[in-house]
Order: structure tokens, then C-alpha cells, then sequence
DNA sequence: TATTAAAGAGCCGTATAATGCACTTTGAAG
DNA sequence: CTTCAAAGTGCATTATACGGCTCTTTAATA
């Protein structure tokens, strides 16, 4: 999953609930200005504050195996 | 996921491929010492950072909804 | 025990994420 | 057009991730 992919997911599952920007910062911890900037694609957060932020949303981070590993 | 269930997957995938933190290094472009502090739970790794992790270890950031979304 | 590879940790400068505040833009409803 | 809520942006400060260098620790093997 892509940078623009897990925005967007993040960002219409935010909608879905109908959460603002606003609630979600309240709520998660996570500074308003941050969050503004991570879903109009400006940041680059750290695994934390994607955490919280997605924990408000009911989501988790999970990992997935791809094809592709190490070239050899 | 939480942080150190993703720690755990993710060292244990780069010891399956038989790779070593400074080949995980220079392949993923990712520094020596930041590698070291995550994979021992010292960190805080940006997105990016994750992913550039995760690429060649053949893996990806997916996210999975859970159950309990805002309490409202 | 000595040697060696891999991993962990201290020190520290640089880059940038996180954050607040104020202002602007956008879109919907009246 | 006006109003209002939500989202986006500029600027500045603080916190911290990133990374190199060096040294230590650990574990395996000779």
C-alpha cells in the first residue's frame, strides 16, 4: 500500500464516520496541524502518530508479504 | 499490529531471508543506526522510512479495520 | 581462550516531524 | 451574495528521527 493509498483510505474512512479533521485530533492526540498535513499529502508522519490516528478510525496497520523479496 | 509485533515480524523476516541489519542498510537505503534502534525497539520510524524497510524485505503496509470504531 | 560477525549503544550534528496560531480557501446551505 | 463549517497553508518553535562514527556486547566457531 502506497503513501497516496493509505491516505486515502484514511482519509475517506474519517468521512465515512463522519469525523472532522478537528474531532479526530481531539480525540486521537495527534496535533490538528499535523493531521491537515498528513492527509493533503504534505507529511510524512512517524508510526505513532499513524497509529493513533488510525486507532480513533477503528483501523490497524498490518503487514502483507508481496512477491518480491530480495533479488537473489 | 502494535509496535513491537510489527518489530517482531519484520526482524524475523530479514533473519528468514539470511539477511543482516547492514545489508538491509545499504539495500533499502536506509541507515545502519536507525535500522539497529528500531529493529530494537528504540524507535520511531517515519512512514517512509517503514517502507523503504518493508520493500525489500518483500512486504508492505496494508491496513485492516478492527472492531470498535469512535465509541459514539 | 582467541577470533570474528552481527547486533546494540553512546555521542552528536543535521534534517524534519509535530505543533500552535493566524489566515485563506473551499463548498454547501440560506 | 452571505454565512458558516471544514479543510488547507504560511510561519516559527520544539521535539525527535536520521545517520555516521566509534566502542561494547553477544554468540558462534576454531
Amino acid at each position: 500500500m502506497h503513501f497516496e493509498e493509505l491516505i486515502k483510505t484514511i482519509k475517506e474512512r474519517r468521512q465515512v464516520l463522519q469525523v472532522t479533521q478537528e474531532t479526530l485530533a481531539e480525540v486521537s492526540g495527534v496535533g490538528l496541524r499535523t493531521i491537515k498535513q498528513f492527509e493533503s499529502g504534505k507529511g510524512n508522519p512517524t508510526l505513532l502518530t499513524l497509529q493513533k490516528i488510525l486507532e480513533v478510525l477503528g483501523m490497524e496497520v498490518s503487514l502483507k508479504l508481496t512477491n518480491v523479496s530480495l533479488n537473489k
